[in-house]
DNA sequence: TTTAGTTGGTCTGGTCGCTAAACAAAGGCA
DNA sequence: TGCCTTTGTTTAGCGACCAGACCAACTAAA
């Protein structure tokens, strides 16, 4: 198969074509519509599926028995003890299949791998393979191959697999620029697929920021929030945007570069200008700031701010404050444009947030328009280290079971 | 009828609720279709249609013949002279339905109505009517009663009425706050559809710069780019944002909101912060910089504007270079955030934009952190003063050729 | 133990809308 | 005049859903 990213984004005509819809279509949704309801409610009867999606019970049996047949759900023997015939449940039955995430960054190597129930299968961290894109990919196609062997010794299916990058991506799955990996134009699709021998399931890549905010928006404490920013902190800054409950990717895939937004009248930054957010607030400016003794990785250095910070260390609170404020500054631009319900601190500012967030609440608040902040609420996030590897998966069960598979 | 906006953005459970299926939908979904084709490809024959969308030859005779029915397609007894049987050719017929759309402004109140088929009927303007909502309103309820009174004498439905108002719009259609009608707190939805009688089409309302952005999607020289900003420039400065075919509103409504983004170190704004681009680059700002005579009415003075420029005044041309820079800048942090396809400058930019787009296209690629700028382009907007009425008639055309008319 | 009541799930018949294929209609071309 | 080409309609059939009847399995009370 091996497939591009591409198609995702097609070219437009006036409108946006829509496709004219039969019976299949129909059974599809439906499909669909049965499978999201136990993805929120299992265990749960058929009469009960029938009853909360609308769908008549004779049509509700017919599409679990299908989807039984399919072994995407499952029956549990299990009745419950109440007046009448008792039920027989149903639940997701992930068991056949798992999608694959992986998250490559200048520091770390993640792995995810879940079901199709969205249960957590493999969760690997390596310290990063750092040089040439080929290197890089080179390792993280070894990690996965293990994990791939690991889910098929299980008698799973591989649906798919998705890496996220912190770079900018394009829709064919290159990364134009990623300048903390310091890559470049590398096809890292066409790279990263042919290192795990062309298999049969589609190999995608996905900007890393994009996929964390993916994962908030699915497994998140703000889970379902339509409209929703994830701003991912690391040797850089990324934001993933989910608007009207779709992730923005912007004309060529280009979308949630805040790293550059200019939030100070000081501070060099990497690109050449001044100011920077990336500059100012980023994790690797936040260690910069508050000295403290040097680490060689990242999150370790992480960890020894917060210990500092915990111990009330005057120059530690001082530059987690002024981040906080410049990250506040850099949420009331974003807030104004786009009026998130939530906007959630990740990557290595996760551990910082309890620091950022007073600082960043007020300036964002102060920066925002609309009455009452329009709404804005700013949190931490709690995804942990895998956000972004779990939200790469996630993509992947939402290709599968969207659609394809159904048909 | 009388309905509000409100569930327009409804509120969420996990994963956005997907609705069930059945025929109806299948059969909805392909009159769109029809419609949708018909729409583009104008005239043409049934045997076209299902040539063109797949679908079998008598189906698109059913759904033909069922939207000739309605009055929403008609039959021009045209046939082509070639080989094989004459085609009796297919075009819209919007004669039965009218599409009121509204613009209030500080400035102007501007009315479009436009059939089912996009033609323009009315585009009416006036000067504003400034003062209480209620007075202003009132002004606005008046010039569209006269319109829905010149439609239906012409044998008119109309579908439904949306206003725009250049101000922040909750989903229950009123405005929190419209700094430069000077208005707070003001149930606009309410009022204007009580002034009109409480009809029984839907009366809706929207932010303009929402509006003209749509208009731009619909009927703009970049009709179709599916990841659109139009900027609009008046006494304010708004944006209206379209990123994947879709309008971005935001949590409440409140997306877009661009004026108030810091783009400068000094200039006194009106919110009480310094810099603002609505400080020093909304037209006002640029008016007032630009010196010149004193004009009481804002086109006049954009008018005077422009044949300063003309003319190669210093003054004029440095301003308006100024605010190009601005605009630059402003446009850079939005396309880092969004990456789309195009930015247009609308409402009294418009006739300024061969001045302000070489600085600001300028400012704005220096700005852009993606490669080639995300290939983005900047342009001025070509829809003229009825835009933003004519995005209202067009969203209400959208409410209705999407689905309910099809119900 | 029986019987009524309640709820879960399947079965039957019916409808609707799409498809395929045959057919009728209407003209060009030799 | 007869054949060809293309359009559009008709007919038969099918797939998916729905309503309601029906059977199944259990609780509760007589």
């Amino acid at each position: 198969m091996m497939q591009q990213n591409g198609e995702r984004d097609r070219v437009i005509s006036s409108h946006t074509d829509r496709q004219p819809a039969d019976f299949a279509d129909v059974r599809a949704t439906n499909l669909a519509v049965v499978m999201a309801h136990v993805r929120t409610a299992a265990p749960c009867s058929r009469a009960e599926i029938a009853a909360a999606t609308g769908l008549n019970k004779a049509t509700v049996s017919s599409l679990v028995s299908e989807l039984i047949g399919r072994r995407l759900l499952r029956e549990t023997g299990l009745a419950e003890r109440r007046i009448g015939r008792p039920a027989t449940m149903i639940v997701l039955d992930g068991s056949p299949y798992a999608a694959v995430g992986l998250s490559i960054t200048a520091d770390h190597l993640s792995l995810v791998a879940l079901d199709m129930a969205g249960e957590r299968l493999l969760s690997w961290h390596r310290a990063a393979v750092t040089g040439t894109p080929g290197r890089t990919l080179g390792a993280a196609a070894t990690l996965a191959k293990k994990a791939l062997a690991r889910l098929r010794a299980d008698g799973r299916q591989v649906l798919g697999l998705t890496a996220g990058v912190s770079g900018l991506v394009d829709p064919t799955g290159a990364v134009r620029v990623a300048s903390n990996l310091t890559w470049q134009d590398a096809p890292v699709q066409a790279t990263l697929a042919h290192a795990l021998g062309d298999p049969d399931f589609p190999v995608t890549i996905e900007n890393d920021a994009n996929l964390a905010a993916l994962a908030e928006h699915r497994y998140g404490a703000y889970a379902g929030a339509r409209h929703l920013t994830l701003i991912s902190g690391g040797s850089g800054v990324g934001a993933g945007v989910v608007a009207g409950g779709e992730l923005i990717r912007g004309s060529l895939g280009y979308a949630g570069e805040i790293g550059h937004l200019p939030v100070a009248a000081t501070g060099r930054c990497s690109c050449g200008r001044t100011g920077c957010l990336e500059a100012v607030a980023s994790v690797a400016a936040v260690l910069a700031a508050a000295g403290g003794p040097a680490e060689a990785d990242l999150s370790a250095a992480v960890e020894e701010l917060v210990r500092r910070a915990r111990n009330q260390e005057r120059q530690a609170l001082h530059a987690l404050r002024e981040a906080g404020r410049h990250l506040g500054y850099a949420i009331g631009v974003l807030a104004n444009l786009l009026n998130p319900d939530v906007v959630l601190l990740g990557g290595y500012y996760e551990p910082l947030a309890l620091w950022l967030l007073p600082a960043a609440t007020e300036e964002a608040r102060a920066r925002v328009l609309a009455p009452d902040a329009g709404g804005l609420r700013l949190a931490g996030s709690t995804l942990g280290e895998y956000a972004a590897a779990t939200g790469a998966a996630a993509l992947v069960i939402d290709s599968v079971d969207t659609a394809q598979l159904m048909a």
